[in-house]
DNA sequence: CTGAAAGCGCTTACAG
DNA sequence: CTGAAAGCGCTTACAG
């Protein structure tokens, strides 16, 4: 079956190939007649125009693509989990792709390799992406920037955990969900909270921490500096700085890590101390991370409303608000909403304990 | 950063357009220093040749489609419990469609709206993929294989229950899993077996019971006639089918339903039975549906092995080995193996029970 | 409001 | 083994 191009449609409705053009962009400057005719005629045919032919000739492929981490994703892919985090992601961006007439190409990109930059490179050449959602680690990556920044790609960043010039950012809240997180635990009765910041350099940390400090200066409470550690977002440093507070001689009854791995981390570190979460002290983390759930006991944390800003970020995208040369001083960071989700990991303090007799 | 084309690696290299274009496809008939040349040339230029053009002008599209259900598809993406089938299908098409230079995209059928037809046509005709995977309910929809015989794109169909001509069908082997399945419950010293068959007029229902035919006969095993009865792959038949069973005078001590859905119709007519699973009746299912996973209890079951499924079916239409206008005759089936899940919903018979006194 | 011409970046079919 | 020409199906930039 030999397919329909414009010129049957055209020839159909005896117009030019230049005015069935017209139509099927909805571009003005046709009479109504006109426009009707035309559309019989591509109905009648069953014509829709060529992706290539028009992503060649004109200046939109009606392709966007997001890029992951090529290991991180067959990981989770292999890891009969279920992918949950891309399956957010892809919920949100279809949605607004099916809306206005875009694919999605998924990318796997391998950070790692020391040819991102030819493989990211490559991928643009070839695809020609009317834009691209970036998750992490994408969304942080220098070099993946570069190539975007230099082939005029307007991009959006989900969840980036650095401050980088370029692209439309799309986070959540850090303070208020912080604030909010922070809250929840002195809600519960926790006077004495541990906060494990992530590294300083990263405004996310900072206003991690800035939503904790408010939620306790508005209840009352003071902080204890002791109180205060700071890590660098790994399981490692969480561990760390969750051994560090658990040997204070005040011990705090509860501890708020500011991402899930440092939480885990906590979570390890009151094991070695020989306690137990949440009856001796509570750990909250920050991510909503895979792991998160499937931690004993299972993690309070906080969640990116990942499929709203999936949508969010492709319905910018197709309507072409990125700019495509974008930098700091251009970038809107979209805030979005966010949400608590209360686990196994935290609980009310335990009250003064009835000291049995030594063993 | 305006892009690099076919023509500034021609001449960077010194030779025609044309030269270039078989060192890009891995053409015979390029002398040796001239393809390294060329290579040099397109690696010192970050040459990556642009798809459309590729596309449009050949015969390839380097494009391959996955097709899934729109409303299965968003109600699983949105059902938190990440879409399990979907990953595993991407995860094996998508390691295969790296590995050949291809892209996957993914594209929601409606399969229920009145304009199918249009949609599919539409598609084909926007993206001219190089082959097309069928994820059920589109592997058995007779307008989407229509579509796709009449436009002449190769296509596999994964886990087809009907069988229908055309394409390359990519499914377990239903007699030899059925047959495991029902070893399974033997050994479990199950001997009076109920089955719960699909719809005959379906191939893999005959298959199924056939498998479940073959190890009762080995196990010497007579197989009372009204322990088969005939269902329809839905939830209520097998409900239907599995009251009946259950009310015999001589009631099995395991059902094996040749489909999850029917399966779980089981577990809804032992409860209603007052019958405990497996306590006093074991139930298996076929198929592993997300709803296998998540049932109280959860089902015993049989796994295709999509990820494998997936990877064939890819490298198949990557490679072109499978016909465009394969009809029945021609269509190759690809049989696969199978896995065994044990879960909750099987366990060796009861004991005859001590009867108690009267409550 | 409509159309004729040129061209996007490649591959095809052919010639040598 | 290599290349010049034509053309894939559209949009762009322009003319009227």
């Amino acid at each position: 079956m030999a397919s329909v191009t414009i010129y049957d449609v055209a020839n159909r409705a005896g117009v030019s190939i230049k005015t069935v053009s017209r139509v099927m962009n909805a571009e003005p400057n046709v009479r109504p007649a006109t426009r009707e005719k035309v559309e019989a005629a591509a109905e009648a045919l069953g014509y829709s125009p060529n992706l290539s032919a028009r992503s060649l000739a004109g200046s939109k492929s009606f392709v966007l693509t997001v890029f992951v981490d090529a290991s991180l994703t067959l990981e989770h892919w292999a890891g009969e989990r279920g992918a949950d985090y891309l399956s957010r992601v892809q919920y949100g961006s279809t949605l607004s792709c099916r809306e206005g007439g875009y694919h999605l190409m998924l990318e796997l990109i391998d950070h790692d390799a020391p040819r991102v930059r030819q493989e990211v490179n490559g991928l643009l050449a070839a695809l020609k992406p009317d834009g691209v959602i970036l998750t992490p680690p994408s969304s942080d990556n220098e070099i993946v920037l570069d190539i975007l920044k230099k082939s005029g790609t307007p991009f959006v960043r989900l969840g980036p955990e650095q401050d980088l010039p370029g692209g439309l950012c799309m986070r959540l809240d850090d303070r208020g969900a912080a604030r909010e997180m922070t809250r929840l635990l002195i809600g519960l009765g926790h006077t004495r909270i541990g906060f494990v910041m992530g590294d300083p350099l990263w405004g996310s940390s900072r206003a991690r921490r800035a939503g904790f400090m408010a939620a306790m200066a508005e209840a009352g409470l003071k902080v204890d500096p002791a109180l205060i550690q700071v890590g660098a977002y790994t399981y490692e440093s969480g561990q760390q700085a969750g051994k560090a507070l658990l040997a204070l001689p005040e011990r705090p009854t509860a501890i708020f890590a500011s991402s899930d791995d440092m939480a885990l981390g906590c979570l390890a570190a009151a094991d070695e101390a020989g306690l137990s979460v949440p009856g001796d002290v509570s750990v909250a983390g920050f991510d909503d991370s895979t792991a998160s759930r499937f931690s004993r006991p299972s993690l309070t944390t906080v969640r990116q409303p990942l499929v709203e800003m999936a949508t969010s970020a492709a319905k910018a995208l197709i309507s072409g608000q990125v700019p495509a040369d974008c930098d700091r001083d251009a970038s809107l960071d979209h805030v979005d909403a966010f949400k608590l989700i209360e686990r196994q990991s935290t609980a009310p303090p335990a009250k003064a304990k009835v000291r049995r007799g030594g063993r």
